[in-house]
RNA sequence: GGGCUCGUAGUGAAGGGGUUAUCACGCCUCCCUGUCACGGAGGAGAUCGCCGGUUCAAAUCCGGUCGAGCCCGCCA
């Protein structure tokens, strides 16, 4: 018989229907039994009470895939107004081994327990809470795409296995590649400014591995980032684009995933007109005064600072996300450009939201001749190295004014939702200690 | 990498030198016709992370070790 969903259910009453997916729940009152099946599109109540039918499940555990095939009935007192009556049960893959973990209600998020949510992830993102996570994230996705396929971007895919070249900054991995030294990507920078003089306007979202020995609850050693780059752009168009994006994501996921949303105990994104811009130099005044520590001089901000910022900006300024700009030329990256104005700058700006940083942005030194000199300067690089040649031919050959953003998907993902941890935000997390399931 | 904290049934927790290690969920058996964190009765399941020490006696105190979490540095 045809297969019908969980979610079509009260849209044929009278029916009798087949419903295929997992036994999510045994509820056994007797002459009574209810058995709760889920599918991809949710649960479906079943009422068995023909005792041969019922003794099919007998030592069989959640997770059993089933066919449960019956008549639809209304009933007010069944979750989402109807429920399956006469059931015949088929088994189509038995479980005998009782889960590692329960799955019919919420896991334990406490960071203590992180850890078995991790090694039982498997089964664990079963439960109907933890994939509501990653609806959320694929919803998230999709907006993305979609306002950047709205402003005409190009979606690309750059090679993550790369010659040895630092950009300066984060370690690498490294790896034997048939006898020779490869790193993992630790962005896809390069690509994307090389990809500026193919479509203008580029991005892709892929894996980016970072080596560092971080052991916070913000940094993991593989993500997904989101890196975007413009030309023919200057900065203050760019920052527009990035508070663009963040508030049209904001929004349409709680147009999209309302339910999910509610469900994860999130809150509605509070963002302004225009995200508000402070510089460094700014916030750590601001800061210092207010809770009496001193960051003022400081080249970045402190964990601490990152979380009182967005509430003050949250408080006083209507928005739950701030740029930070005008941040210290000497902290540079050899690819970011300096202000024209103010050569001590760098036309770098972060967008902290909800205490975390999930973006860098900047515009980027076109000019050949001062690219080559900032790479010896700043990164120590060698122009002629595999893994800077190619990167220095795309500006060789001519790359207009342009700067970009790298976005962390998983912090977006764990901020929009509340969830303390970004790798809650994660399917499968790895860190420094974790490479596994 | 530095600092702090924590390891007790499958899961989540309580206990904190003394003879049978406590509770909840889950699991097994039975009862129950409107459950939805169902309810009730009974049962199985833990050499208290590991190694060593102190002690008449260690899950408990001490040392080491392994594992984990949080914070910092760094970053998305």
């Amino acid at each position: 018989m045809e297969r019908t969903l969980s979610r079509d259910l009260a849209s044929k009453i009278g029916e009798t229907v087949t419903i295929n997916g997992w036994l999510y729940k045994k509820r056994l009152l007797g002459g009574l039994n209810f058995i709760t099946i889920r599918d991809r599109s949710g649960l479906t109540q079943t009422i068995v009470d023909n005792k041969d039918e019922l003794e099919k499940l007998r030592g069989l555990q959640i997770g059993t895939v089933l066919a449960l095939t019956g008549t639809v009935v209304s009933d007010e007192r069944a979750p989402g107004g109807a429920e399956l009556h006469d059931v015949k049960l088929e088994v189509i893959v038995p479980v005998i081994d009782e889960s590692p973990i329960e799955i019919d209600k919420p896991i334990s998020h406490q960071s203590e327990n992180l850890d078995t949510l991790f090694d039982t992830r498997v089964i664990g993102l079963r439960n109907i809470q933890e994939a509501n996570i990653f609806k959320i994230q694929a919803g998230i996705k999709e907006s993305i795409r979609q306002y950047l396929h709205d402003l005409e971007f190009v979606e690309f895919n750059s090679p993550k296995l790369l010659p040895t070249a630092t950009e300066g900054g984060a370690e690498v991995f490294k790896l034997d590649y048939f006898g020779k030294e490869a790193t993992l990507a630790q962005s896809a920078q390069f690509y994307k400014q090389i990809m500026v003089g193919v479509f203008e306007r580029a991005y892709e979202m892929n894996p980016t591995y970072r080596a560092e020995l971080s052991a916070t609850t913000r940094h993991m050693t593989e993500f997904i980032q989101l890196d975007a780059e413009i030309g023919f752009v200057d900065f203050q168009e760019l920052l527009e684009i990035v508070g663009g994006l963040v508030k049209s994501v904001t929004t349409s996921i709680w147009e999209t995933h309302k339910i999910e949303l509610t469900k994860l105990n999130a809150t509605p994104v509070k963002l302004s007109e225009n995200i508000p811009q402070l510089s460094l130099s700014e916030i750590h005044e601001l800061y210092s005064k207010a809770t009496g520590q001193n960051s003022v001089g400081e080249k970045d901000m402190r964990p601490d600072e990152e979380k009182w910022i967005c509430q003050y900006t949250k408080k006083n300024l209507g928005s739950e996300a701030v740029f930070v700009t005008k941040w210290p030329a000497d902290e540079m990256k050899f690819y970011h450009r300096k202000s024209d104005e103010n050569p001590e700058i760098a036309e770098r700006a972060d967008l902290i939201f909800r205490g975390v940083e999930i973006t860098t942005i900047s515009m980027r030194e076109n000019r050949y001749d001062v690219l080559l000199q900032q790479l010896k300067e700043i990164a120590g690089g060698d122009p002629n190295a595999d893994g800077f040649k190619y990167y220095l031919q795309a500006f060789q050959y001519g790359l207009p004014a342009h700067g970009g953003f790298g976005m962390g998907l998983e912090r977006l993902t764990q901020k929009i939702i509340g969830l303390n941890n970004v790798k809650e935000a994660t399917l499968f997390p790895r860190d420094i200690n974790r490479l596994k399931p």
